[in-house]
RNA sequence: GGGCGAAUGGCGGAAUUGGUAGACGCUGCAGACUUAAAAUCUGCUGGUAGUAAUACCGUGAGGGUUCAAGUCCCUCUUCGCCCACCA
């Protein structure tokens, strides 16, 4: 009997489909439906591929394999993520340019690919630091820059002292560049940022029709922020400067008594009096130096009295105006009213400071006393209000904004916590930002024909840590003329974040190597949206600039859906077998090539990664697990070669043969439906049983038609997960050119499922006594009869009287007694 | 502090969404083959009692709804993730 070996069958079915394109996808073909599906490209490290990778491309194809096999034409493209820091960091180190070691890492990850039977359209592989590929990334920009969107900014800007670049919001993560972290600083610089901020309602609004994790969803309504409220003015005594505050909660506004300033609003120095300018001076430079993380926290709050008032329009009274870091520069206007009554931040500061108190909002009846004794923060009915008195808050809410809208000195507005998407970096590795800065014109975007601006090739990549990019020290590079008007001018040296080449390329891979544009609106509107986009990273960033940049493209007639993923499988990690996080530092790494060469082989590696739980679960690898599916798979390689070598060939009885078709048609039944829910975990166990189900049947001997029709059933269901071994086990039994991609998915007939008799368990008091035999369309009397002649079932009914019978055709009959 | 989610054998996990809890796999035990081991194959494997049939208990804890609850409702505990001075 021939044996099963992986390595040598992996090998001959790669280069089949590499000779044979067998996965080429095939653009604007309406004779079939369309499926496209991709994982989160990666970005090609050094250190190669983990079988965490191994998971979420083997979701993806599975997915496609399965698709495509139902008839499906399918898009399972793919690319290569590969400007950004560790590549810069890798050359700053080593002096190897960036370029070569990329393309030394790309072709490390393809052969990696290739070697586990990815089902991938090769003619459609993309790379972000391609100029074919980032010249149509500058092009992006610009048409962001022409509506506006793409602007340039002087502020306060986060700022890695290591790594000598911003970062985005989205960068820092608890205090820490997400990349070497390293305690991040803020630093004042002029940027280049993405409007997003004009796309927030719509991008909160989409998350309504997407069938994304809800988990994923809520993190990008934290994340965007809204906030429904009132922006109100107050007027400074005495010079008529006016302070505008946003609030949630205009029904308090008779209970403010102070207002308080972020030490970054532009009104701190005019309104600080001369007594009080040394100490808020002071104030204001330690703690606008301060990092975040120090401001954030339970931290004491601190602040400081400028020595002016504003007057609460709602009561006349004079409020003293501080400044403090518990108010935030960047959010709402900078400034706030303060109600320590009804508002626990105020009411610390007010504490501290001892500022006056003023309750105005009577708790609701059912609200404990005990709970209300410092401040409240619940609903309840106005007091101390004037002529609103009585009103419960939310009512008041609106007529108080009402009453201002009246006064003219405020009306109802909407915050967001989210910001302008900063994408500039003062780095070598990125898409140069295609704009020029004329003296006379100011900044100019480079003109369409002139794409790209090549990023030139350099010796110095360090850079230079005053806020400006190597490329700054490039001056043949940097000095040019305007477009415009011809005289001398200076190209931008800062690039565009990683993520700006990461928000369009699902639309590239419709129409990869265009020349001409960057995609082709029909190619791209055949495909795309997504039908299943596939990662377990970049739950915010990416996925919400995707998002934005689609609304953006489909505004303007680029494409015409606002949405680029309808479904995301958002898959958890593969952790060391005690659990915890893989990592080069612990030693505990499991590189999948080991695992494939060890003698696995990629079946087996890529059965098992399906098999090891739910897909959106952390998993712990298991050796003992993985020996499992190998055993799996040998066991079915080993049934097909004795079907092919036992030369007797059996006659089976009707019994049989009704039971070959039973456990052969609730395979195709639950691995199809699994494979529709994503529920791969279960389709292979599915399999498993339906193995073990032929297992069994085989010492009936074999019936030629109807195994042949079994086993190859069998090949076909596995093919998603295992494509090579059910190949070849397919070409053995039907010859050596048969190609399972082009053979019909099998199709499951309901009338082998049910047998015409049927068990039903039976119960007594809802506990489980004993089952029976019935014919499949019983009566509900005759059952009850047969039931109640069970001996275990009569020990429990005999002398007690019957009070009801619920019967469950097919399922249960439960007998309840007294 | 706020939000989301989870908790089922020795382990990973199933359970058609209210209808026979523990599928499938791992581990373990016993047996077959072998001079022997590995591999392979067969059987058993939630707990307690019993040779067994079977009974009782059992899905984090407590209560409730129901003929029937892992599944629905209330209270609590633990764990995970995300956000966090956002006015």
């Amino acid at each position: 009997m021939k044996r099963y070996e992986p390595l040598t069958i992996e090998n001959k079915w790669q280069e089949i489909w590499r000779n044979e394109q067998t996965y080429a996808a095939v653009d604007g073909d309406n004779s079939r439906p369309k499926l496209y599906v991709a994982e989160m490209f990666p970005y090609p490290s050094g250190a190669g591929l983990h079988v965490g990778h191994v998971r979420n491309f083997t979701i993806v194809d599975v997915v496609a394999r399965f698709y495509r096999q139902q008839g499906y034409n399918v898009l399972r493209p793919i690319g290569w993520d590969t400007f950004g820091l560790p590549a810069e960091n890798y050359a700053i180190k080593t002096g190897e340019s960036p370029k070569k070691t990329t393309a030394q890492n790309i072709a490390n990850f393809k052969t990696q690919y290739q070697r586990l039977g990815m089902a991938v359209d090769w003619s459609r592989e993309i790379n972000t630091s391609d100029p074919e590929y980032y010249h149509w990334t500058q092009w992006c920009f610009e048409q962001l820059f022409k509506t506006g969107l793409a602007y340039q900014k002087e502020s306060y800007q986060w700022w890695c002292p290591v790594d000598k670049t911003v970062l985005a919001n989205e960068q820092v993560e608890g205090g820490k560049c997400w990349r070497c972290g390293s305690e991040v600083e803020k630093k004042k610089m002029k940027q280049w940022f993405f409007k997003i901020t004009d796309y927030a309602d719509q991008l909160l609004e989409g998350l309504d029709d997407i069938d994304w994790p809800t988990k994923i969803k809520t993190m990008q309504r934290n994340w965007i922020g809204r906030s429904q409220g009132a922006e109100i003015e107050f007027k400074v005594d005495g010079d008529g400067q006016i302070i505008k505050v946003f609030t949630t909660r205009p029904d308090t506004l008779f209970g403010a008594t102070f207002l308080v300033l972020a030490p970054e609003h532009r009104l701190v120095n005019e309104l600080t009096t001369d007594e009080q300018r040394q100490s808020v001076q002071e104030y204001c430079r330690t703690a606008i130096k301060k990092s975040e993380i120090e401001r954030q926290g339970d931290h004491e709050k601190t602040g400081v009295f400028t020595g002016s008032f504003v007057i609460n329009p709602a009561t006349g009274a004079r409020m003293p105006i501080w400044v403090a870091d518990y108010v935030l520069a960047g959010y709402g206007e900078g400034a706030i009213m303060a109600v320590p009554a009804h508002d626990q931040r105020d009411y610390d500061f007010a504490k501290k400071y001892d500022l006056p108190i003023i309750k105005v909002i009577d708790p609701t009846d059912d609200v404990n006393d005990d709970d209300v004794i410092d401040f409240y923060s619940g609903e309840g009915k106005l007091i101390n209000s004037g002529d609103f008195d009585g009103t419960p808050t939310s009512d008041a809410r609106e007529q108080i904004v009402a009453w201002l809208e009246e006064q003219g000195i405020g009306h109802s507005k909407v915050t967001y916590k989210m910001r302008d998407w900063l994408i500039s970096r003062q780095r070598y590795w990125g898409a140069p930002i295609p704009i020029i800065h004329c003296p006379h014109c100011g900044n100019v975007a480079v003109p369409e024909e002139d794409l790209p601006v090549m990023l030139p090739d350099i010796d110095d990549y360090l850079p230079s840590g005053d806020g400006q990019s190597p490329l700054a020290k490039v001056e043949s590079w940097v000095n040019t003329t305007c477009p415009q008007c011809g005289r001398p001018a200076k190209r931008e040296t800062d690039t565009m974040d990683g993520y700006a080449c990461s928000s369009w390329y699902l639309w590239r891979y419709t129409d990869a190597h265009d020349d001409k544009q960057a995609w082709d609106p029909a190619k791209v509107n055949y495909w795309a949206p997504l039908d299943f986009y596939v990662g377990g990273d970049h739950a915010v960033a990416h996925l919400l600039y995707v998002r934005f940049w689609a609304k953006f493209f489909a505004e303007h007639g680029y494409l015409n859906f606002t949405e680029p993923v309808k479904r995301l499988l958002y898959n958890g990690y593969i952790n060391a077998p005690d659990g915890h996080k893989m990592s080069k530092s612990k030693g505990n790494v499991i590189d999948p090539l080991d695992v494939i060469d060890s003698g696995y082989g990629a079946d087996t590696l890529r059965t098992y990664e399906m098999f090891i739980g739910p897909y959106e679960l952390d998993a712990a690898w298991s050796t003992g697990g993985i020996a499992g599916v190998y055993r799996f798979l040998n066991r079915c390689w080993n049934l097909v070669q004795e079907f092919l070598d036992d030369q007797r060939r059996a006659k089976l009885d009707s019994d049989t043969q009704l039971e070959l078709l039973k456990v052969q048609h609730i395979a195709i039944k639950k691995v199809t439906n699994d494979l529709y829910n994503a529920q791969f975990n279960t389709a292979v166990s599915a399999l498993m049983e339906y193995l073990n189900g032929l297992s069994k049947l085989k010492e009936h001997g074999f019936d030629d038609k109807m195994w042949r029709q079994a086993l190859g059933d069998l090949c076909q269901l596995l093919a998603p997960f295992a494509p090579h071994i059910a190949n070849e086990m397919y070409a053995e039994m039907n010859g050596e050119d048969s190609r399972l991609d082009n053979i019909e998915w099998p199709k499951y007939d309901e009338k082998y499922l049910t047998t015409d008799t049927i068990k039903i368990a039976i119960q007594v008091n809802g506990k489980l006594r004993g089952d029976i035999e019935v014919a499949k369309d019983a009566e509900q009397n005759d059952v009850e009869q047969l039931a109640l002649d069970q001996p275990n079932v009569a020990r429990f009914t005999d002398g007690k009287q019957i009070v009801k019978k619920i019967y469950v055709p097919g399922k249960i009959l439960n007998i309840v007694v007294k």
